[in-house]
DNA sequence: GCCAACCGTTCACGATTCATGAACAAGCTT
DNA sequence: AAGCTTGTTCATGAATCGTGAACGGTTGGC
């Protein structure tokens, strides 16, 4: 479901920093994401998909219980909602989101589409905000969903606006893995896309991520004209041609980025 | 924020058990609720607020970090979208959720108000999902927040419905502590409440858990009878009044809660 | 522009407690 | 009712967690 980084992967961004971590922290947050991923699951199960003894599993369950995080149903355990209310502290608190929020559903309304914002957080995209379009209550992504830079429109647009030496970083840590058979994989070609980008101020994703879906997105910038997140719009429809319903599309999510700008940089 | 259990509190609903928890998890999660509670914190202040040494609130803040769960910025941390990501997926699991949104959905644009879907976890009323009405951001409350059952109309809802072993047990360990003058604190007379939400199926809150508002709610119940949620509206106006607008409000609440249980019981 | 205070970070050590595997008890299935 | 499987408990050895002090970098004040 939230596949893209986990845990238990490596993490590729800190190859360097040999300083210790919390180890029970990391496999309790195992824990959590094993019941995040399958639902609910027993203690067997658990032990099984972490590989630790049962009595181990059993600590850490009980022990999310006991802090409100995890709920006992029959004999499984599966995540409350408390993680939730964490979640949506933090993303109340983004001033992208709180600035954002309104624009944003104007652009969905306005070009009768998903509308979304993109943050970057260790080199990697998260949704911070999506306007499901009209009933479509069934998404790929959600809010809060990792998704890598490259693949997304709102990732290159933030990718295009990053000072270059931290660019080259998440190219070199995360490198340019394929989505679909569409994604982008050349780094040559891919610095390439990103110049254009910075040409119209608008990036696009041509079934890069998704089949079948296409995306554009303009960068939000700072005064030193990085970017702190991206706009963005998704549809099963080709942006940018000839028919008229998306062609003023680019446009508007540019003019919907300016305006976030604007209400980002005046209290 | 969300001040009403955390962590640090001593969970209420289990005096009992004395099996070891997982310290270090604890902390860990201590930490995250400080964060969230605050937003961005250094170390020291981190330190100063759990009552903990630097070098250990540095190993679990760094841990989270590495995790992917907390962004450094500049020289303070805070809480990335990690757990978002991890909320919404819980809450898109749950079933009330799921069959749920819609009609509520419905409710709300009927009744022009704020509508909820509220479950309980741990003798506690959490928010599965609210509807905010218009563009009216800033509610008190939000998705994944924790209240107390017995201030809330849904909670009332919830209790009224809950088998009476079961119901006394969270009475017990949660008391009815006031939240506005208008709270119900009396052990017979809140009895006395639930009886009549069960002769109308339709709990009220009249500005018991926040002053100026009113809420309707109504539960939604397993083949058994027993509550799995409840559904709410919410308005600064009082329900069930003359003023014909909110007058077939309550009736409204218990069709939407007829509809969910009708979808909860067909696959 | 310098100094001092403060901050985040590191480290070695002693004490805590964490993970283990086996034994136990409680359910569900047959 | 037997027999499997599950969640739970427990003692023990080993890992590591928390501490306080020291380090180096940044900031703000004089």
């Amino acid at each position: 479901m939230n596949k893209l980084r986990r845990v238990d992967d490596e993490p590729p961004f800190m190859t360097d920093s040999r300083a210790p971590l919390a180890q029970t922290t990391v496999t309790s947050l195992r824990v959590v994401e094993a019941l995040d991923e399958h639902g609910r699951l027993g203690v067997t199960a658990l032990a099984a998909e972490l590989d630790l003894a049962k009595g181990t599993v059993h600590k850490h369950v009980t022990t999310l219980e006991r802090l409100g995080y995890v709920v006992k149903e029959d004999r499984e355990y599966r995540l409350g909602l408390g993680f939730l209310g964490v979640g949506v502290n933090s993303q109340r608190r983004l001033d992208v989101y709180r600035v954002g929020r309104g624009p944003t559903d104007r652009l969905s309304k306005a070009t009768d589409t998903v509308a979304s914002l993109m943050v970057a957080e260790h080199g990697r995209g998260r949704y911070a905000y999506r306007v499901p379009h009209g009933d479509e209550y069934e998404l790929a992504h959600h809010e809060g969903d990792v998704l890598p830079l490259h693949a997304t429109a709102g990732g290159k647009a933030i990718l295009a606006y990053t000072p270059a030496d931290r660019r080259e970083e998440i190219l070199e840590s995360h490198g340019l893995p394929p989505m679909t058979e569409h994604t982008i994989t050349d780094r040559d070609a891919f610095r390439e896309e990103l110049r254009s980008v910075r040409d119209t101020r608008t990036a696009y994703d041509r079934e890069e991520l998704l089949d079948g879906w296409h995306c554009v997105a303009a960068p939000i910038t700072n005064e030193e004209g990085d970017a702190v997140a991206a706009v963005s719009v998704s549809a099963e429809t080709e942006f940018g041609d000839a028919s008229k319903r998306t062609q003023d599309v680019p446009g508007l999510v540019i003019s919907t980025a300016t305006a976030i700008e604007n209400k980002l940089r005046s209290p």
